[in-house]
DNA sequence: CTGTTAGCGCGTTCAG
DNA sequence: CTGAACGCGCTAACAG
């Protein structure tokens, strides 16, 4: 690696010239700079970022923590943030918990104090489960930036951006009543309970606000893929259902296709909602119905929340907001 | 941020004291040390990791760059990255070129010098388009560790992890021809010519070996979602086809959804093997046949070739290791 | 126009 | 047992 003082022993000059040449400092002569630069582009010197960190005390650089990359939803989020970042000229650095608290703290612990000026994150599912949190406090005592979306926390308290869950599964079962549908279902592939507990919330408030009846027996909750197919069929061929709405980014898929070979007809014996994007749609045919969280959006307000929170190290305690943004609804084939 | 020294001010001790009390010297007395971490803990001192790094030269992190985070090959590479790096106590940091060559440089530069003791990465397919190299033959120069994986380029000198395409096509091909098929097409969804080369290669091998035609009418190639279906419904309907092996994620999904819309019997009338993984195949019903690229295992090799690297900093350029990994087939229902 | 010095936060000598 | 001094690579204030 080749440091200023390197160049400087060279070029036989002192170490501040090198840097000041290659700031373009106007404390150096023309033929010094371009001896400098050249020397430095031939040695391939590149400034290190620890350094520089240390001496700026920042870092222009995000930190973003999420639990499963092989969800589309976080990965659209990341996308949202890194655009936004780069527009405000910050760099992004992405650490994954895989769903554990113990990953999550320790990737806490590897961006903390100097890697980054600040962080992103949704909190891991096991994290949620057992309610520790005290790894964010300690971490937020040490007057670090923190924006959590989605996967949110009660117990902390920091800058937030929450999705209205609620909401999207009652404009979802709305629409679908109102295209007449009458036995509707609710499928979801949940692990988490308290994350599950919104969406189905919305899906009871617009049957009620029908007068449609709620059937318990209409709810189908998956925890895996393994026998998904067989419970699907099993559900579709034993309940009176018209439509279905899913809360979560496979199952929608999973049960056009189990309804199709069931010999139903989609959307016209059984209509569905999923979770997605235009993507994701497009692996069923006809293709797919969705609720679209709008990930980039999260992902950029996100970021702009965190950096005004950096830049303007206003850590007034009673200053953090929390903004729910919507979802919106993409209707194509299947409803 | 808590310091060394703010702790030392307020202990009433030196820095150093501070330093070997939390490293557990000899040095220091035990009521001491008590003392130090007690105080420590209450104000959630944290040693700044860039100037760890700066003393000792080296982060203990590995770097990861890929092209596309939608991607599931991608996201269970950074899964077995993860796993293989924190066996060894390494940390994990991953940037996102999101296929552009501007983008892969800027996350070379972000983690280069100081933040990571190496780089795992796969190119963007416009750096491999345009074979715009430079930029990581510059950093190679600066004596940077370095292991490429699936996307990678003759004209860097590197290590390098590659998985044997051809061979898995060849194996799929081979396997539906052993079962009685004769009219078996290839479909690929591919952006990037020389990326498609082997696939279709490895088909074209296997049918050779078994003495059937190769029809280029029986070759669908597609470039975007968009009216896939529909160019999928005029392929079936024109060809005569009783096999299909796809060599995307994407699109082996795609064919057995529109095949059964169009009332083919999968695997009775067609038969299909997509590539994938365990969970993606269970997005169609019947339970897709795939071709697993072992994502993992490329992600615990690269990791450990990196590692090695790092480690014995034995950068003879006549040692690099190109190591090809082969597929596997994981037959379900629909072959 | 160029060089010297100090300090960012840390751990490690080496003196005391 | 404790502390002062040094250096990692860099920039900025200050001399010359």
């Amino acid at each position: 690696m080749t440091t200023l003082k390197d160049l400087a022993k060279l070029l036989n000059v002192s170490i501040s010239t090198v840097s000041k040449a290659l700031n373009d400092s106007d404390d150096i002569g023309e033929k010094t700079k371009i001896r400098v630069k050249e020397a430095a582009e031939l040695y391939n010197y590149t400034p290190n970022q620890m350094a520089l960190g240390l001496k700026n005390n920042q870092t222009k650089t995000i930190g973003v923590i999420i639990p499963n990359i092989l969800n589309h939803f976080f990965a659209k989020v990341i996308f949202g943030i890194e655009k936004a970042a780069r527009q405000h000229s910050y760099d992004t650095i992405i650490c994954i918990s895989h769903e554990k608290y113990a990953s999550e703290v320790n990737s806490l612990e590897v961006l903390t104090n100097g890697r980054v000026d600040g962080f992103i994150m949704s909190l891991a599912s096991e994290t949620l489960a057992k309610e520790h949190v005290n790894h964010i406090k300690t971490f937020k005592k040490a007057d670090q930036a923190l924006v959590l979306f989605d996967r949110v926390s009660e117990k902390i308290t920091c800058d937030k951006i929450i999705i209205d869950d609620e909401q999207s599964l009652y404009k979802a079962t709305q629409h679908l009543i109102k295209n007449g549908r009458q036995n509707i279902a609710f499928v979801s592939q949940i692990t988490n309970l308290e994350i599950g507990k919104l969406p189905l919330s919305g899906y009871r408030k617009a049957l009620k606000k029908a007068d449609l009846p709620f059937d318990e027996q209409k709810v189908l909750k998956l925890s895996t893929s393994e026998n998904a197919h067989q419970l699907m069929k099993g559900f579709l061929l034993s309940q009176d259902i018209d439509a279905i709405v899913s809360a979560d980014n496979t199952s929608g898929i999973m049960l056009i296709n189990t309804a199709k070979d069931l010999g139903f007809e989609v959307p016209k014996d059984i209509a569905v909602i999923g979770f997605g994007d235009e993507e994701t749609s497009y692996l069923t045919y006809p293709q797919m119905s969705y609720i679209n969280q709008n990930p980039e959006e999260i992902g950029k307000t996100a970021t702009e929340l965190l950096i005004q929170r950096i830049e303007n190290e206003t850590n007034d305690q009673h200053n953090f907001k929390t903004i729910k943004l919507s979802t919106s609804l993409a209707l194509r084939a299947t409803s």
